[in-house]
DNA sequence: GTTATTGTTCCAATATATGAGACATTAAAT
DNA sequence: ATTTAATGTCTCATATATTGGAACAATAAC
């Protein structure tokens, strides 16, 4: 009732570097966002993005007209996004480089000649994708869903392509602490990320123990492209109970092996 | 170098209908398109959208610094969708409705009673889409990557789903013409759908036969939502050799409880 | 060497996004 | 039942970001 400065704009400082459109990267906040928090009304997420409510508002009916978000049939409209973004990214995955072609007969016969389930990430900036999960023959009690993303540093396929990572870019990744996996406030010291890096690259793979109660255990190995370059990992995971570190190191030379024979099969095209 | 008409605009109606922003329809029409046609070229994607270069261009660029593509490092350079509708779309799955949890151990259980790999597919529109698969002990020869999507007649998960759509929207779907899959000219008079559909309505499920030679084989029922409605389909899948119209026959007792037991652990929350 | 494409940048014109406020509607609180 | 707070929805004047034709440079094809 003060102020009144009808239709001032917001700067494309806000939504983004470069000369990018505004709209559109505030449109991409806002289905990642409602992926995070979903189902979320409206005026809940204009609050949590700083952002006006008609601003909001206005995407959100714009996002649906296109067919990335949903909602509910409330009285008081949650938003969800659809199956759009799963589609999109399939295909991708499809396409994308023959790295799934090349993984997949190497990764089914990794699964019968050890009965545990196999995972392939691919990374994603300072994240590893899960992009393909084979199913091992054993009884299974964890199924993770393709598109789940962790921190690099969070599990043992990530951590098996961070250790093959240039130098300058490990740096920049060690630049922003980094946590605990389930820890919000526990930083992992960079030197002894390090450490365990060196190890790793010196071993070829990496492991990861759960803690007992319902958690899994996983062995690591990188997979690069033709040029050297470390892009994916490759895991053998298995509830924690039945694969403890020493099962998991008896593993090792046949999970890099087959991380290897990826490798070779990418190179040559 | 005869008309001059500088800086004219495009209309909305270009985008999409309503008030709904037009460079996010642009944006989101590219990320879509270049998935489908990736790895693409700028001036390639802008002459099969029938749009101008400079707008394509620039959204390009925008959409590269947002994360959601990328382009390799060539001179001449090729766009390709990132791993982000993939890390957006695995967080829809997680969260989407419990429909994922409640169908797990369902899934996991099946599979060990049949020893073959068993789907999930959520409806998408007039398509069904793949957000959940399960391998079977048994070899597997067809590893189909989560976020596939077929029409909804091209799968007998799809067609069980469609066999119990309210009358209202079959007549819908029926309006459009449906291609037999694999050809682009064959369409299936509605007529035979609507006969196969009756069929499967009756026996409570859809079976697909595939053709011999490096082609699988499945029965499919739907899950229903509290409201009675049918929103995913469940299938069985294998090798047609092993899995002729007999063997599927016998599997359909099992997998129609198992669809059961989905939709009534989907009903009580 | 010549020609045809492609990627890239510029810029004026204008169509479009913006966000404060107001209202109706629903949920929570008293 | 009544009040209070919060939410979804809409409108509108203004500022500005999008637009696309054209020109240029860089690359590929002939």
């Amino acid at each position: 009732m003060t102020d009144d400065k009808r239709g001032s704009k917001g700067t494309t400082e806000d939504a983004g570097p470069r000369g990018a459109s505004r709209p559109v990267g505030l449109a991409l906040r806002l289905v990642e966002r409602v992926a995070e928090w979903q189902p979320i009304g409206a005026s809940d997420l204009a609050r949590r993005l700083a952002l006006p409510k008609a601003t909001v508002h206005r995407l959100l009916l714009a996002l649906e007209t296109f067919g990335w978000l949903e909602r509910d049939g409330g009285t008081r409209p949650l938003w969800s996004v659809s199956m759009r973004p799963i589609a999109v990214g399939g295909r991708a995955i499809e396409r994308k480089s023959g790295l799934r072609i090349a993984a997949l007969s190497v990764m089914d016969a990794l699964r019968h000649e050890t009965g545990e389930s196999v995972h392939l990430g691919l990374i994603d900036g300072e994240n590893i994708v899960l992009i393909e999960r084979i199913d091992g023959v054993n009884s299974v009690n964890i199924f993770l869903p393709v598109g789940t993303s962790w921190d690099l540093s969070w599990s043992s396929g990530g951590k098996s392509v961070l250790a093959h990572l240039p130098e300058a870019e490990l740096e920049t990744y060690l630049q922003t602490p980094r946590y605990r996996r389930k820890s919000e406030t526990d930083i992992i010291p960079p030197a002894e990320l390090r450490r365990e890096l060196a190890s790793i690259r010196d071993r070829g793979f990496a492991i990861s123990v759960g803690v007992p109660p319902a958690a899994s255990s996983s062995i690591g190995a990188a997979i690069f492209d033709k040029r050297g370059r470390p892009f994916a990992g490759l895991s053998i995971t298995g509830a924690s109970d039945r694969l403890r570190e020493e099962e998991l190191l008896a593993l090792a030379p046949q999970l890099v092996a087959a991380a290897r024979r990826i490798s070779i099969g990418m190179s040559m095209d």
